[in-house]
Order: structure tokens, then C-alpha cells, then sequence
DNA sequence: CTGAAAGCGCTAACAA
DNA sequence: TTGTTAGCGCTTTCAG
């Protein structure tokens, strides 16, 4: 790497002309800021990236703190991140906090030492299950803003971009109601995060407020099941009247389908099967899963925003929570 | 961040000494040590990285350039990069070249700023297809170390991390011949990539080494399929004795596993598949998918480790390429 | 219009 | 044992 230094010593000038001339300063003849610009694209100059980033304490860099690359949400959301970072002219340091507490407090003081501008992130699920937040604090103490995205923390005041848990369960479960389900089994494989919670009861919620629904909710929790798959294929045998799932997680979605073609249930006319997975699963199947879309794209692009405008604007923005839409797409195990 | 000034002025000593105390140096007392230490401690001191990366010439950061995070192959990878990286203590500055020229040689001169000390990366799809490797010289040229994986160039000579991709076809091909099969298709979604181009390679060369085979071997290109799926559904009807699948990429066994069951194919009795995915997606289907398993975490961390290794050598080390065995996972789909 | 010098935070050679 | 100083590469104020 050329340095400005180097080229000043080509020029026979001195840095700082360097140094103005490339930055079209007013007070550099056009003259010699032609000969430097000439000299620098021959030499290939490109500024230090890491001596601007102390000069201005600014590093122009993002820290992302994600629980679960192998998770196609969180793969998704991080594309979102890097293609709008990209596009504003951040770069991205990512972390894996891999679900743990102490990956997640590690990685974000590593990089809180100057390394990045800030910070986006999703609470790893030991943090969440712990109720940890202190870490956080000490971060935003430290002046460096964090966005938090699907999985927050109420006891953290900072921008946060979420979907409407609540409401995306209480949607679907309205429209397998519509359908005249009426033994409809939520799985959920997510009971210690806060948003398998809310969708918990968005389901219960869309059950209560229907009247002519007869039966109990049921609510089938897999999450320390050591099988994933048998726990799904058992609630054929528990529950024998099943005539609608809804799966708030990634996967379950796609398993209770397979699970239930086995056994030779036909869908979807004697049960629908809603899931929260991403499009990737769709090549998967026949018939394709009806899904709720998160916009796991558009959570990435909008945290950057967000974050982006605390980090460039002027004056002290107020906190704020985006709530992103999701949408109901019915395919091929809905009526 | 509090810095060395403000601790020196607080404890009335020099930077320097604050400086040579907190990295234990000799020529400082015990005493005063253990003064500098404590006041560091309550002020929670931490040595700002921009400055020490200035101070040192080296970021303790590594670029990792991927070019679809939505691969779960890819995701995998990522996975084993970061972990070992962050065992080794290097961060991580990521983008996603989202398979396009451009993007790569962009991200590549962003981060060659100074910004890292070296690069792991696979190669875009369109820098592949147009045999491009002029910015990878570039950057070799400006002492930046380059790890290529999976996706590699015979033009470039760097660190390079691969699968034996003609052993891996061989090897599936020959334990279908072992079978009995006669009529084997492979399923080639990725014919543009070298890696692709070797696949094919093994498992022509399998066929042509076994005598007993009757049949031409086939080869299905799907790459420019608008539709993957339709396109390894009519498979079955153009090739109607087709008794044995080859996917050499992440999804297409999968579909074809679909596809057949839904033909009422009997698998394995009648058609064995066999497809280069990863674990994710068993979950997915009964029978599970056999599979060729890359060992992806071990691409990522072998990678780490060989970059790493370059960067922390005093001697300049030879260019190496490491071939990560790959293993037949032979499950519900073969017999 | 150009240059010298200070400073961002840190380390290390050298001086005291 | 401690302090002074220079320098990593850059921008910017102030002098010339």
C-alpha cells in the first residue's frame, strides 16, 4: 500500500498538499491537484482505511452479533444486513454468538473497542432464557448504539425491528379457522424465546375470540424433545382429530407435512399446514407449504437504516421500534 | 473509551508507563504495575484496536468473501471460519459477492485498504465463467494473502482448500455400479463451476472404468433450467430405466427424491439417489438422503488455520493445497 | 497556493 | 524505574 507520504515524497510536494489535492480542497491549484490525482492513479492509491478510521473515530464498520448462521432466517436477515450496509458504505465484522450468553458479552466487547460504529444484532437464545441484559448496557454506556432485530430485549432501551408475533399467529390462525378447522395444533419448537411466546398467544388469542370454535387450543411444545421428528409424528397418534398445524418455527412446518403424507392425510383437504419457514424449503415439497413470510431481507435492510441514521445524524434520535409486515402466502397445504 | 492519556493523568504517571504496566513490562515495579492495573480495571480499560492495527501494520482481521450466504454449503463454511478464527483470535470482515463480478472485485479492493490482513474466500459464479483472476493477482501483489475454497483458480497460486471432487463422484458412482445399477443419471446444476466440471469428470471416468456397464453415461444439465424442479421431474419420463440419481450439487437429490416418491418410485428397491447436501435437510425426507458429506465446518476452519499459519510465519511458506476428505453418508436412499 | 505541525491512541527505542 | 519522543497514515489548523 502507497501511502500519502510516498507520493508526496514522488511529487516533490508536501503530505498535506497531497492530501488536499485528492480531496479537491479549494485551496490546491487545479494545476497541481491534476499532477497529484495523475501520480495517485499510477500508483494506485487508495486511503488507509484503518488511520481515517482513528483520525475520525469513525470506522464506517457495523458489528453484527447473529445466534445462528445455519438458521435460513438469520442467513437471510444478514444478506439483507450486508447488501443495504453495502449500499450506505458500511462494512460488516460478524460474530456468531451460536446461541450462547458467552460468545455473545465476548464478541461484543471485542468489537466494542473501537472496531465498529455500532452494532445489529439478535439475542442469543441462552441470553434470552437467562434474562441476561447487563452486557447490553454497558454497551449502550459505552455510546455505542445497538439494533436489535426478532429476538428483543424489553429491558434494553434502543432501536429494535421486529415482526408483529402476535398478530402473524393471530392472522393465520384466523384463516384455518375460516377454513372450519376445528382441531388446529400449534408446534412449538421455540417455547424459550420471546417471540415462540407471543406467537403462543396470538394463537390462543384467535381461538378465544371465535365462538363457534368447540375445543381446547392445543399447543404442542418440542423444544427439549431430543427428536424433532418423532415429537411431530406422535401428535398424529395424540391427537387424532388434527385437521390444522401451525408451526412457528423454521422446520416443523416442512416435517409435520412429510409426517402427515406418510401416514397418507390428505392436504389439504382434511388438514392444513401453515409454517413460518423461508421460501428455500418450498423446492422441498410437494404440495408447497403455505407460509407466513417474515421479510427476513427487508429485517436486515431496515435495522441497517435505522442504525445507519443514529450513527450519521446531527441530533439525538429517539428510540424507535419498527414492526415489519408479514404476510400470509397460502400455497399448496391450504385451502 | 477511556485511552492511555486519561489513565496517565489520572494516575499522575506517563502514557508510557501506563503503557509498559499493563503489558507487564520489566522495567516497571511491581508496585506501580499493580497501581496502573487497578485503576485500569475500574475504568474498564481496553487498548483501542483502530490505533494498535495503525501501530502494528496488522488488523487481526480477516476478510471472508462468500458468494451466497443463502447456500447453506456456504453458510457452513462461514460457520467453521468463524469459529476457528475466533479461537485463533481474528475477526471477521465479511461480504457476500452474491455470485457477481463486480461485487467481488469491489469488495476485495475495499478491504485491501488496510482493513485486513489477508482473505478467505470462494469464487463468484460469473468470475468463474468468465475465467477472470486479474484483481485476485492485484491483491496477492499487495502482499494480502489469499485462501481460496471450493471455488478455486489454476491461475492464481495461493493457499487453496478443496474437496477431491472427482474422487467424491468417483466414489458415489462406483458404489452404484456396486449396486447393480445400469442406468445412472447425474443431476449437474452447477456445470459452469469447475467443481462442477470435475464431478462430471469422476463420474464419467467411474463408468468407463467399469466394464460391465451397458449403457451411456448421462449427464442432465439443469443450470439454465428457469425451473429446476420440472426439469428433474422430466428426467423420469425422458429417461424411463433411470435406476440410479447422482446430484452433484445442494438440492437437486432432494427434489429428485421428491419427485420419484411422488411417481411412486420404490427407494431405494428400484432408483438409488445420492446428492451432495448437507445434513439440514434430512429432516426433510423419509428416506433420508444419502449424501456426500464435504466436511464444510473442517473447509472453514482448514482454511482459517492455513491463512493464519502465513500470517504468523516468519519465513515465507509455500502455497498449499489441502484436500478435505470427503465421506459417503449412505442412508435411506441407497441400498 | 503550499507547507509545517499537531493530534487520533498506541508502542518502543532511547534518555534520564 | 520512569519519562520523552518519534512514528504508524491521515486530516486540518495555522503560518508562510
Amino acid at each position: 500500500m502507497i501511502t500519502l507520504k510516498e507520493l508526496a515524497k514522488k511529487l516533490n510536494v508536501s503530505i498535506s498538499t497531497v492530501s488536499k489535492a485528492l480531496n479537491d480542497s479549494s485551496e490546491i491549484s487545479e494545476e497541481t491537484i491534476k499532477r497529484v490525482k495523475e501520480v495517485a492513479e499510477i500508483y494506485n492509491y487508495t486511503p488507509n482505511k484503518v488511520a481515517l478510521s482513528l483520525k475520525n473515530s469513525k470506522t464506517k464498520t457495523i458489528g453484527v452479533i447473529i445466534p445462528n448462521i445455519l438458521n435460513h432466517f438469520f442467513a437471510k436477515v444478514l444478506y439483507g444486513i450486508e447488501k443495504e450496509a453495502s449500499k450506505l458504505g458500511y462494512s460488516l465484522i460478524t460474530c456468531i454468538s451460536n446461541e450462547l450468553y458467552d460468545k455473545e458479552v465476548n464478541s461484543l466487547n471485542l468489537l466494542a473497542n473501537g472496531s465498529v460504529d455500532g452494532f445489529i444484532m439478535s439475542i442469543a437464545e441462552e441470553t434470552q432464557i437467562h434474562q441476561k441484559s447487563d452486557h447490553f448496557k454497558a454497551i449502550i454506556d459505552r455510546k455505542l448504539p445497538i439494533v436489535m432485530f426478532d429476538r428483543t430485549s424489553e429491558k434494553i432501551d434502543c432501536d429494535k425491528v421486529i415482526i408483529d408475533d402476535f398478530q402473524a399467529t393471530y392472522k393465520v390462525t384466523k384463516h384455518l379457522l375460516e377454513e372450519g378447522r376445528q382441531n388446529i395444533v400449534l408446534i412449538n419448537n421455540i417455547e424459550e424465546l420471546n417471540v415462540g411466546k407471543l406467537r403462543t398467544k396470538g394463537f390462543l388469542q384467535a381461538i378465544a375470540d371465535n365462538v363457534s370454535y368447540k375445543n381446547e387450543p392445543i399447543v404442542v411444545s418440542t423444544s427439549k424433545a431430543d427428536d424433532l421428528e418423532t415429537a411431530i409424528d406422535a401428535i398424529f397418534d395424540t391427537h387424532k382429530a388434527v385437521d390444522g398445524i401451525i408451526a412457528i418455527d423454521n422446520v416443523s412446518g416442512v416435517i409435520a407435512l412429510n409426517k402427515a403424507q406418510k401416514r397418507g392425510v390428505s392436504i389439504p383437504e382434511t388438514l392444513s399446514i401453515i409454517g413460518f419457514s423461508d421460501e428455500n424449503v418450498l423446492q422441498f415439497t410437494t404440495p408447497k407449504l403455505s407460509t407466513v413470510s417474515q421479510h427476513s431481507q427487508e429485517i436486515g435492510a431496515t435495522s441497517v437504516r435505522l442504525l445507519v441514521d443514529r450513527l450519521e445524524s446531527k441530533e439525538k434520535l429517539k428510540q424507535t421500534t419498527k414492526v415489519i409486515d408479514v404476510s400470509l402466502h397460502l400455497r399448496g397445504t391450504t385451502k
